[in-house]
RNA sequence: GCCGAAGUAGCUCAGCUGGUAGAGCAACGCUCUCGUAAAGCGUAGGUCGUCGGUUCGAAUCCGAUCUUCGGCUCCA
């Protein structure tokens, strides 16, 4: 970069997000820019991006082009001001800690971490208050973030000094001419930038934990501290922060699925082996169902493949022994090693191959409620998302390639069917591979030829996708689908993959027009990726409030006394008739005391019926979180909870019935 | 697997520096027969995760181990 030329009278052009153009004086800076345009402006702004490079507002601009300010809501803006934080970070823990060394601390997603070996001290959660306090004292000095260049060899010589061997290793892979550090207080470090002005602006700092973390994420390399913290330019926003977090908090699925008697983990059954309790297996089946009915409209055929298969079917598909680390040991069998299934696409090819098959046949696709079992480590293991036993909805599609396109379509359309079903919405991410060859099986040709088709696929539907390079699989590119949650988390759920591997690997044909034999190509597909990691991620969207047709128990019956439990037990008949899951609450306690059971249960509807409900055959109707509303006929009702179900409503859309 | 934290009644938690466990809710019994988020009284319930050590004495101190939680690594 040139921008230490000391600035000439050459004047250079930007051009405003609004498509505005300025002409400024060569060297002009960021705050200066905002300056000229609001005094607001420059008091809040974090940053400047110029062609998609970000620079700090100090930093003299020489080169013209298109320019955002960012401020504190624009990505770019956010960033530099948590990678300042956590300088702020580690000044305040070389403060605290002096002689400890600093391994690297970026902003994430959100918040900011650091890496730093504390040597033989021991830093937990107890020390962060005490941290998070030297902090905010740094902070209010506001200490100006200023840059400056130095050569490899300096900086060297400065690391080798202070002893800090993660920041040499840093080192080694930069060039020279390039390397740059940041200096605020008494904090200087080896830093790209960009940082925010200075650090008055950081006015609300919060450390939330601690944690290992391998140097540069590799497990045989030492293991430092990681502390993970959060920052605003608003105590305001902090207290939403916190707020969210404990929002979240409350709606873990690992607390509410048990509540809820979804599921349970028994440590005498095995970690990482949840069993589904009834309220559980009803909503599971209810979704499967569901799915299952989308399928066979669609032209699926449904598969039945038992839990443990052959170990040659497994070296068959490669898969043993190249995961062996990550599945349960073989046993022996009459001689023979058998393993428990850690996928089910071996089965199917083998189900695909136990006939002839002609082009007419295909496409062929073959699905399953499969249940797997991985051998996770201990310490990945969480409630019902990550599981050492699970069930994938999966799916396997046997085309040829000129079927591939259109099936692929097939694919996403059903995939975004069923996440609007629940009103999330899904970010499209196509996994290419990249330039290492040595990563990727089958034709490059081939591969070619599908990433095509999935791009124009995607275009032909007009998604709205982003394209990762070496993300794909070894066996053939794919979709992935991200679905955000009602918290605005993101999950990686379903994914679309094309393999070309597998129908070599089990010599899958079927007979051409040319009667020749063919290779048939192989799509993988798995909208909800596994139902117990799926359900986790529904219990958390809703909060424990399903939609009605997910609903355990979708209604409750509530007698006034114990003098209508036979009008009750009438009512409860006729609803269990047309097929909703309901119970009659006939226990002598009082009617306050019967709503709070159902209100805390999540019980969608209450029905209430006493004197007023026998004499003229109707039904007080309270909603879950809503209350009363109203009173119904209750021949209306049953239609009325029938449509709900049929319709598969959301809580929140709700129309709820006027009375 | 690695780093850190935590495990007391079904649940939520109390139990100070060692003196052999306590509350609320839930459960069960009786009374009340009740109109939209907790009726009253009573009963029962724990070898304080497990094993070992220190001590006259351990929920409390030490060690090991298991499980869970927050991360790291991994994820066909």
């Amino acid at each position: 970069m040139s921008d230490q030329t000391i600035a000439t009278k050459k004047e250079i052009t930007f051009s405003f997000p609004d498509g505005s153009t300025r002409t400024y004086p060569s060297g002009i800076t960021g705050v200066e820019i905002a300056e000229s345009i609001s005094g607001r402006l420059a008091r809040e702004a974090l940053s400047i991006t110029v062609d998609n490079t970000v620079f700090d507002l100090h930093r003299p601009l020489t080169t013209g082009g298109k320019i955002t300010i960012n401020m504190w809501d624009d990505e770019d803006g956010k960033m530099a001001f948590w990678h300042s934080s956590a300088h702020i970070l580690a000044e305040a823990v070389e403060a605290l800690y002096p002689g400890v060394k600093l391994g690297i601390g970026p902003p994430i997603e959100q918040g900011f971490y650091y890496d730093i070996d504390f040597g033989d001290t021991h830093v937990s959660s107890d020390d962060l208050p005490k941290i998070e306090a030297k902090m905010v004292e740094l902070a209010r000095q506001k200490n100006q973030f200023e840059r400056f260049e130095i050569s490899k060899e300096e900086a060297i010589s400065h690391y080798r000094e202070k002893n800090d061997p993660y920041k040499l290793d840093l080192l080694e892979g930069l060039e020279d001419g390039t390397i740059s550090f940041y200096k605020q207080g008494n904090f200087t470090d080896l830093c790209r930038g960009p940082h925010i002005p200075d650090t008055g602006r950081i006015k609300a700092i919060k450390l939330l934990n601690t944690a290992g973390a391998y140097w540069r994420g590799d497990n045989a390399s030492k293991q430092l501290t990681r502390i993970y913290g959060i920052s605003f330019p608003k105590k305001s926003m902090l207290d939403a922060f916190l707020h969210q977090l404990e929002e979240a908090r409350k709606r873990d699925h690992k607390k509410l699925g048990p509540q809820l008697g979804i599921y349970m983990i028994d440590r005498m059954v095995g970690s990482g082996l949840p069993m589904w309790l009834p309220k559980g297996t009803t909503l599971r089946r209810t979704l499967e169902a569901f799915l299952r009915d989308e399928q066979i409209r669609r032209g699926y055929d449904e598969v039945i493949t038992p839990h443990i298969g052959n170990l040659e079917l497994y070296r068959t598909s490669g898969h043993y022994p190249y995961y062996k680390d990550s599945q349960f040991a073989p046993m022996q069998i009459d001689d023979e090693g058998y393993l428990l299934k850690p996928m089910n696409c071996p089965h199917h090819h083998r189900i695909y191959d136990n006939e002839m098959r002609s082009y007419r046949d295909l496409p062929v696709r073959l699905a399953e409620f499969g249940t797997v079992y991985r051998y996770e480590q201990t310490g990945e293991l969480n409630g019902l998302s990550r599981v050492r036993g699970f069930t994938q909805d999966d799916a396997h599609i046997y085309c040829t390639n000129d079927q591939l396109k259109q099936e692929i379509k097939h694919c996403i359309e059903l995939t975004q069917f069923v996440f609007s079903t629940f009103d999330m919405p899904v970010d499209i991410r196509l996994s290419f591979r990249d330039a290492n060859d040595e990563k990727y099986g089958g034709e490059r040709k081939l591969w070619d030829r599908a990433q095509q088709e999935i791009r124009e696929a995607a275009d032909e539907m007009d998604l709205v996708y982003k394209i990762a390079d070496g993300e794909a699989s070894f066996y053939g590119p794919k979709i992935d689908f991200i679905i955000h949650d009602a918290l605005g988390r993101k999950w990686q759920l379903g994914t679309v993959q094309v393999d070309y591997v597998m129908p070599e690997r089990f010599d899958l044909t079927y007979v051409g027009s040319d009667n020749q034999k063919h290779r048939p190509v192989i799509i993988h597909r798995a909208p909800f990726g596994s139902m117990e990691r799926f359900t986790s991620i529904l219990i958390e969207h809703f909060a424990g409030n399903f939609p009605l047709w997910l609903s355990p128990q979708q209604a409750v019956i509530i007698p006034v006394s114990e003098q209508f439990n036979e009008l009750a037990e009438s009512y409860r008949s006729q609803l269990q008739e047309i097929g909703i899951r309901v119970k009659a609450d006939l226990r002598g306690e009082q009617i306050g005391a019967k709503i709070r059971n159902a209100e805390t249960n999540k019980i969608p509807y209450m029905l209430i019926v006493g004197e007023k409900e026998k004499e003229n055959q109707s039904v007080s109707v309270r909603k879950h979180k809503k209350g009363d509303i109203g009173s119904f006929n209750f021949s209306e009702f049953l239609s009325i909870i029938k449509k709900e179900v049929d319709e598969k409503v959301l809580p929140d859309q709700d129309p709820a019935p006027q009375a």
